[in-house]
DNA sequence: GCATTTGCCTAAAGCCTGTAGGAAACCTAC
DNA sequence: GTAGGTTTCCTACAGGCTTTAGGCAAATGC
């Protein structure tokens, strides 16, 4: 019997490829394994299992997306890093919803800290050095940026905003000028 | 054999029990038919399954928290009106997180439209009627109120914000004065 | 070439979903 | 009060996913 060549690697690209396809809750061993054409008992010496298929996932759609955000802040400040910042966000969560979804899954203290996701913060404070914010404000500020893109793609992904008239990307513009606006009025809030 | 007297809504509201203390992932139909002392074939004749069960609890949860928002926005405006709306769907999410999280199932349009839905962004107009802003940028407030308040209760149930001294008690107060100030600032933008 | 390690296998137990058909409890009405 | 009909819950079963245990075969190393 030839071998399939299983790795955790491979398995949890696998993983995030069938999360993009069929959405994150059809990531289970058993359906990676389908797509090595391999017995789901063979992927529990690679792997814990199916949580273990899924975090994995997280942790690479974490790295993943802050790779994409630092390169879209190269050498942009101000509105421009604010709105690169926000749409490499958004076009990461439409290219790959099922990793999005993934990035969203609580980790324990030790995994998140030693994940990629302390990167995003530290993204988030690069864009505001363009608006001149000190602490604690700048903390409210990260926090804000947080809340606000991944809500709004979250609600964008779940609903497309698809039951009026008014363009979604309208709003997104409208969303990233006032933001722009509203860190502009600074620290004297 | 005596009855256990089930019923749809006994079930879903056993099933929103459940997802609060246990999480959405662990409603299911074994799970809900073991509360009842019953096995779980015998659901079936009463709700359609799983996924039934989780719309169920979806479709209560839109219903309270338009409810309780509804009734913390009675005789309030302009910043009190969205402290009240904001605070509303933080403290629902906050003691009733198996709901919240049952609320941002997707819903397919015909439910979507007969849910409870619906009232939720009327209540965000209601807000925004405090602040004179006219179409197209309400319905890109109303965007924005969905975005920040769902973001920011999403990741502060998931992180809790904790690995910075900053209280999230602050941020949230940081917020709602900005996104006050941001619509006071009106349609002139 | 032979021994060891590694990789994938089969087997099996346990839990969950959902369908089918049966029996007991309840209701209605005579 | 009891006969008939309906409802409610049951048992039985088929199928899928998870995960552990132990085996054989392929790769590796001496």
């Amino acid at each position: 019997m030839a071998r399939a060549g299983l790795t955790p690697e491979r398995l949890v690209a696998a993983a995030a490829e069938l999360a993009d396809e069929a959405g994150l809750a059809q990531v289970t061993a058993s359906a990676v394994a389908r797509r090595f054409d391999v017995r789901a008992a063979s992927l529990y010496s690679h792997i814990g299992g199916t949580d273990d298929l899924r975090t994995g996932v997280a942790l690479l759609a974490l790295r993943e997306m802050a790779d994409r955000v630092a390169e879209a802040l190269a050498g942009r400040s101000g509105r421009d890093a604010l709105a690169a910042f926000a749409g490499a966000y958004r076009d990461y969560a439409r290219a790959h919803p099922g990793r999005y979804e993934a990035a969203r899954l609580p980790l324990d203290h030790e995994t998140a800290m030693a994940s990629a996701g302390v990167r995003h913060s530290e993204l988030a404070r690069a864009v505001l050095r363009g608006y001149d914010i000190a602490e604690p404000d700048q903390t409210h500020a990260v926090r804000l940026l947080g809340s606000v893109f991944h809500g709004y793609i979250s609600l964008e992904a779940a609903t497309g905003f698809s039951h009026t008239p008014v363009d979604s990307d309208a709003s997104w513009q409208w969303t990233l000028d006032r933001l722009d606006a509203l860190l502009r009025s600074g620290s004297a809030g």
